[in-house]
DNA sequence: GATACCAAATCGTCATACTTTTAGCGGCGC
DNA sequence: GCGCCGCTAAAAGTATGACGATTTGGTATC
């Protein structure tokens, strides 16, 4: 999945020095000192600022160099920079935006998956609901974010809308962070789960209504956690 | 905003060829091929196959070539991406996905935009929605067209999240194409521009509820539309 | 002080040579 | 016959030198 060989590494380097804000809007590189800095070859180094300039984040323009565009251009639905700014600095600002697009396309998700899931995806997510509930009894941390992870993924993918879809990636990131960060305080409550079987159960069963109400919980739910969060850890 | 130079000349050709499946996935290119093809040299296709690489359309592989990847792992959400498949043979599948993300954002986003907008924003959204009844009134689509796409793009940017803002560009691309392609059948009809004035007024009052309920219903409405058209003309 | 021109800096493109990886084939032994 | 191993050639990956195009900023001239 990661673009592979030297631009890839220089890549890695660059994207998220600019996602952090490390290297700020407006400042302005060139060519050949990025080469120098990382040794490498110009083949290397343009190839690398190609795809910055593909998801916006950089200009290169003859005479001044390669200028760092402002975060209002960038293209803020690419994993790579939604992966970035998770990463670095601009990690609370991510997660609220990534909080906040939860809670629209969630509900509207789980909602289509009611009427569009296949046999086998209701099965999976019946199958998920029983995990979600057994590892948090056994109090697998672990496994229970596995889980968690797979099925929000599951119903983004089973509502048909391949746009929602690619969404269940970018949930997971936020959902492994979240866990990561927040040092894994709770054990997850049990109204989550009950929930999430709610979803499950509503989406097998099809009615579109209370599968989107139950996901609006959840991720309303997880939008105020993160708020409260964010409130008491940066004020 | 567009790619300058060869490269970008490479990626007119590339990107909306594989976005329509013209090139299907599996399809394997050489860049030599590529050279000869398009009459450039190694640097331009190679830089122009690295975006498509970035946006997770393509991927080289060595002794290979450069293999074009399944839809299901392009970043359907690069602005480019998007633009290509409304252009192309994927018109319906991207309109029907487009809609149902509208139906799930833009109430969000309104809802949203009733707490947080700015003075000025709500300044401008009340003269626009004025502008969208003047105009209507007058028959002259082309200016109604024009304040229906800065509306909506207003309502997502004053929501305050960058990610919603980012779709401003899109949902006007999708409303821009609907009546480029309903061939402009009826005026605006009374109903929705009157829709549109009660978000201007709920997100001016901080009525958020009010807001996306009525936002939610032009979408809805929206939505509804597009498929009755997409329903009748491709069967 | 304004205008026009010139020169330097930087990206953009091309051609070419070399390196690295790996699919596919063929031979070798079991 | 079957499977394993290594060879080869094909393709992308990297490096480098040369030249072209464009923009900026300064300078000289009026």
């Amino acid at each position: 999945m990661e673009i592979q060989g030297l631009p890839g590494r220089l890549l890695a380097e660059l994207g998220p020095a600019i996602a952090s804000g490390e290297v700020p809007e407006g400042a302005v590189l060139r060519s050949e000192e990025l080469e120098e800095r990382f040794g490498v070859s110009r083949t290397v180094v343009r190839e690398a600022v190609r795809i910055l300039e593909g998801m916006r984040m950089v200009a290169p323009r003859r005479r001044v160099g390669i200028t760092v565009q402002p975060k209002s251009t960038w293209d803020v639905f690419d994993p790579l920079v939604i992966r970035w700014r998770l990463a670095g600095s601009d990690r609370p600002a991510q997660l609220r935006s990534l909080g906040s697009l939860r809670v629209a396309v969630e509900p509207a998700a789980a909602a289509l998956a009611a009427q569009h899931a296949s046999d086998d995806e209701r099965r999976e997510l019946g199958s998920l609901a029983v995990e979600l509930t057994m590892t948090a009894r056994a109090a697998d941390l672990e496994a229970f974010l596995r889980h968690d992870i797979a099925f929000h993924a599951t119903v983004l993918k089973a509502s048909g809308n391949e746009m929602f879809a690619h969404l269940g990636d970018t949930v997971g990131a936020v959902l492994t962070g979240r866990t990561e960060y927040d040092l894994m305080p709770h054990q997850p409550e049990p109204y989550a789960i009950r929930l999430h079987r709610e979803v499950a159960e509503a989406i097998c069963a099809g009615d579109a209504e209370h599968a989107e109400q139950a996901m609006r919980t959840i991720v309303k739910g997880a939008l105020e956690e993160l708020d409260q969060q964010l409130g008491l850890g940066a004020p």
